[in-house]
RNA sequence: GGACGCGUAGCUCAGUUGGUUAGAGUACUUCGUUGACAUCGAAGGGGUCGGUGGUUCGAGUCCACCCGCGUCCACCA
């Protein structure tokens, strides 16, 4: 505890072997805390990074976030539970195993086989994990990794069969032919937000089908025409009303269609000739046209992209080839009227920017409107907005409960079946054998591998080529962490599942909101007919310095590992966390947390200037001790160290009524997600407040009861900074001679604090011959104290921030700045002592208590003359603080003086006009309360006062 | 095209239901190293809160429109 700690905290030398002692606690383990049976449970689960890649500094973020939110909640006495796992990223991945093939062996995954492909995908997956793994260790996220999980491990896929079974059996999954987006480079339907859009040119021709057909229509895809089963037009175009109802038959470029005119709302009538070629197979839009008009449907284009058999020369021709030979064909026939330049978005493929193809296909999909008897008819989709209207789903921030709810209400089927190898195979086999199985309604659905046909005995089943949707396995994933579906029979939670579920925050990217949030939130309310999580925080994405997205692509990127060696991971921890809120983008600089160094830096002094001036008398510790038991107990009892008590000074009641404070306004703000303003609060304290002012006193200040105060004062500090840095505030911990961990302290609570039920670790004594008992003992200890308000007999007798008393601090605080302003503005050299007389009225009884400060605090005064009144002092540079009077003699330069005071009273003069004109609106009299009018007064009252004094001053300069 | 959000000091951002002389960090200027910390200390300069109009006794805050930017959704056949 003597030893000498080196001048700089350098954070490489102690993070690691930190994260290892809390590692080897087992305290990351709920299981492994001592709490009384009743405490409440706090539950976390990650949002599993992909293993596609190592983390970036999005992933930092988050970390940080919900670090915070877990230490915080541990050290106030709650069941703390932070769950890490990884996700499979199925398409994500199989594209990036891929490429990565084809770049080195020049091999596709077809070459491989499926087995030998999927081999290489579990080699890939293993090395990025254990980086990932790594990386949030380094984080220092106290992540409990007896629990670790991947959404595609065997307890996972048990749940998501299960899921997908009983989703199956409710008639919510089934399986259709849809308008999906096709990525025919891929070979895989596309979700609606895996689709991109890119401008481009593109050219709009209008032509006539045929010589017979009574008008032209427009289209940028000629080629997708050989499917036009109808042409829309909208009801209210006058120019087509009576075609409406007909039907025709075409020769279009060589190929026989029936075409019906159809009336749809959704065309515009100034688009082209305001006649539209409706291709139900080839577009989202045409498709719906032609279930509501029950349209024939035509496949014209291939899985591959290609142009389908029954197509005359085109069949087997690409789409851009197709659409060459059709023009060239209407052009010749003299069809084409008109062909121009159009600028339109192009679909593409998110991964390989191919693009897209509109196709029909066979896919399962998850109806969102299907009326459910759990539900008491009520649909997936009306139950989870349900679940937000009604609160109890809450937004962090608000805003962006609307946009879920935008987002649910225009809520589509959702297609879960996708074209890949890797990920959840579909549990669903079909019988080659003799009832020959096929049908979508006679299938056999199953959790293991069936052996043989239930109907016909045949073991000739194949299963289902297609893999789910990684959102699929995701949603589940708050439930399928904790022991879903081993953990739920007949409608009951139990292990985990009961302990943790559901969980209490989701922390994550607004970006996914839509994408994974809502889901969860429905797979949920479908297992278990409850909501996954009672709180959705929203965080927004990290940006570079320039505002630009970081991305590997443009090399913009900061590496959290290269910045966490730089300045280590509380700096970089509080540069995420502070200066941002809720769904903003943060822009990071490497300056920026830099400056975070700095402060970590600066605590670490602190708390080694305490110990090495705490300890400079070991012969005293003996007795200290003695002194802590009696008469500061907890922050809590602050003023304990009453005024009466003569070993306190006003510095010390100050800083610790400020302690008391900041606890209180800290706990306010992290139970309210105002994680910046929390830790902007914790920087004034500590930077300004107890280094600045304080500790500096402190110097001048030697007593038993001051040596208290600053150990206390740290030992809360250090409490209250955990959460946010956990690192630093750990080893100096350590260095103070704690036994235990600071990770498992209980949390500071001053007078007023809720504690929730079962919460008693909060209320426990800072008394350090308590905390160093058995664990046995503390949980007898925390289990003494029940739930609700902190009562004035547990703690502070009576209101533990007497107003007065900072106040009186504060006057002395003024009286120092002032002078050293005076100084400044004077220019007298730093070096020159010089004399001073206050006048202090009232407070001069106060002032002369608190000489010590005034003369030491880089004031530069040597003589200093205490009176209560008195003359004007003439060839002295005078100063007021409120109604106090200050002369500093022996350095006046008058010149130098008068611009001073000029300056002073123009600004004062300004301020009395305004006022004045306020009070004297006779609107503002009679309308604005009375509060504010009295303020005003107030105001205008000090101001004269100070200005009449000024003047006083000028007068005496001359 | 629709929805949501943003625009406050050179830069990065706070500013809770309208009510002290609009704040912080950083950068900048001046000065200062006798043992907690130069990754430091003291003092200072810097903003007509994107624009216009409105509501109000009172607007950075509420409303309308405009300009600039961002995100999401839809999509032009």
């Amino acid at each position: 505890m003597n030893k000498e700690l080196p001048k700089a905290y350098d954070p490489t030398q102690y993070e690691d072997g930190i994260y290892k002692k809390w590692e080897k606690s087992g305290f990351f383990n709920p299981d492994n805390l001592d709490l009384p049976e009743n405490a409440p449970s706090y539950t976390i689960v990650l949002p599993p990074p992909n293993i596609t890649d190592k983390l970036h500094l999005g992933h930092s973020s988050m970390l940080a976030i919900e670090d915070l939110l877990i230490r915080y909640h541990r050290m106030k006495g709650y069941r703390a539970l932070w769950l890490p796992g990884t996700d499979h990223a199925a398409i994500a991945t199989q594209n990036v195993v891929e490429k990565k093939l084809l770049k080195e062996e020049g091999k596709t995954r077809h070459d491989l086989g499926r087995e030998k492909f999927l081999e290489r995908v579990w080699e890939f997956l293993k090395e990025t994990q254990s980086i990932i793994l790594r990386q949030t260790r380094k984080m220092g996220a106290s992540l409990d990794w007896s629990r670790e999980a991947f959404t595609l491990d065997k307890q996972r896929e048990k749940a998501v069969k299960k899921m997908f079974i009983d989703m199956y059996e409710a008639g919510v999954i089934y399986r259709g032919e849809r308008i999906v987006n096709w990525c025919p480079r891929c070979r895989s339907t596309l979700a609606d937000d895996e689709v991109e859009y890119k401008d481009q040119k593109a050219k709009l021709y209008t032509f006539k089908y045929s010589y017979d057909f009574p008008f032209a229509i427009s289209t940028t895809r000629p080629e997708t025409k050989l499917g036009d089963t109808a042409v829309a037009v909208n009801p209210k175009d006058k120019r087509y009303k009576k075609y409406i109802g007909k039907i025709y038959e075409v020769d279009f470029a060589g190929v026989k269609l029936k075409m019906k005119i159809i009336a749809d709302r959704h065309v515009e009538m100034d688009f082209g000739t305001g006649a539209l070629g409706v291709t139900p197979a080839h577009s989202m839009a045409d498709w719906q046209m032609a279930e509501a008009n029950d349209l024939e449907i035509i496949k014209v284009i291939g899985e591959d992209g290609k142009i389908n058999n029954n197509f005359l020369e085109y069949s087997g021709k690409t789409v851009e080839q197709a659409r060459d030979m059709i023009v060239k064909k209407l052009r010749k026939n003299n069809l084409l009227e008109k062909e121009e330049e159009l600028k339109n978005n192009l679909s593409v493929c998110y991964r390989c920017n191919a693009p897209v193809e509109p196709l029909p296909s066979k896919q399962w999909f998850v109806n969102v409107n299907k009326k459910l008897k759990r539900f008491n008819g009520k649909s997936l989709k009306e139950k989870a907005i349900e679940a937000a209207k009604n609160k109890e789903i809450k937004f962090i921030p608000e805003k962006f409960e609307k946009r879920y709810l935008d987002w649910m209400e225009n809520l589509h089927d959702w297609c879960i079946s996708r074209q890949i190898w890797f990920g959840h195979r579909i549990p669903v086999w079909y019988c080659h054998g003799t009832c020959n199985i096929k049908h979508e309604t006679n299938i056999i659905v199953s959790i293991d591998n069936p052996k043989q046909c239930p109907k016909c005995g045949s073991k000739n089943l194949i299963q289902d080529e297609d893999t789910l949707y990684t959102w699929f396995s995701s949603g589940m994933w708050t439930f399928s962490t904790l022991g879903w579906p081993d953990n739920f029979k007949n409608g009951k939670k139990s292990g985990d599942l009961a302990r943790f579920y559901p969980t209490q925050v989701l922390e994550t990217g607004y970006e996914i909101l839509t994408l994974w949030v809502s889901r969860m939130i429905m797979m949920s309310l479908f297992a278990l007919r409850e909501i996954p999580f009672e709180n959705v925080y929203l965080h927004g994405m990290v940006l570079d310095k320039y505002g630009k997205k970081m991305s590997k692509s443009k090399g913009n990127g900061i590496d959290p590992l290269d910045v966490i060696e730089k300045f280590g991971t509380d700096a970089v921890r509080l540069s995420l966390v502070i200066g941002n809120t809720p769904g903003n983008d943060l822009r990071l600089s490497e300056e920026k947390i830099a400056g975070f160094r700095n402060f970590t830096n600066k605590l670490w002094n602190i708390g080694r200037y305490i110990l090495q001036s705490c300890h400079s008398d070991p012969a005293k510790a003996g007795e200290e001790s003695q002194v802590k038991k009696k008469n500061i107990a907890h922050p809590r009892s602050f003023v304990a160290i009453a005024p009466q008590n003569d070993k306190a000074t006003l510095a010390d009641e100050w800083i610790l009524n400020k302690l008391n404070k900041l606890i209180k306004d800290t706990s306010d703000d992290l139970d309210n997600y105002r994680f910046s303003q929390a830790g902007e609060g914790l920087r004034e304290f500590t930077w300004s407040d107890f280094a600045d002012w304080h500790l500096e006193a402190s110097k001048f200040e030697k007593s038993e009861a001051k040596q208290q105060v600053l150990l206390m004062v740290l030992e809360n500090l250090l409490k209250l900074w955990h959460p946010f840095m956990p690192f630093v505030t750990e080893k100096i911990w350590g260095e103070m001679g704690k036994e235990n961990l600071l990770m498992v302290e209980p949390w500071p609570i001053s007078a007023g604090s809720i504690v929730p039920k079962g919460c008693g670790a909060g209320l426990q004594s800072v008394d350090g011959s308590l905390q160093k008992g058995s664990t046995a003992s503390r949980n007898a200890m925390r289990g003494d104290y029940g739930a609700g308000r902190v009562r004035g007999d547990y703690g502070a007798g009576r209101d533990p921030s007497p107003a007065a008393q900072d106040d009186n601090f504060e006057i002395i605080k003024n009286i120092i700045i002032a002078i050293r302003n005076a100084r400044a503005e004077n220019k007298i050299e730093p070096g020159r002592k010089i004399k001073a007389v206050i006048y202090g009225g009232k407070n001069a009884k106060l002032i002369k208590s608190q000489e010590h400060l005034i003369k030491n605090l880089r004031t530069g005064i040597k003589e200093l003359d205490i009176q209560q009144k008195g003359k004007k002092i003439k060839d002295a540079i005078p100063v007021t603080v409120a109604d106090i009077e200050i002369y500093l003699i022996g350095a006046v330069d008058e010149e130098k003086e008068k611009i001073r005071i000029k300056k002073e009273r123009e600004n004062l003069e300004k301020l009395i006009i305004n006022a004045e004109k306020k009070l004297a609106d006779k609107e503002f009299i009679k309308k604005a309360p009375a509060r504010i009018v009295k303020q005003e007064k107030d105001k205008l009252k000090l101001w004269q006062e100070e200005l009449a004094k000024l003047k006083g001053q000028l007068s005496g300069l001359k």
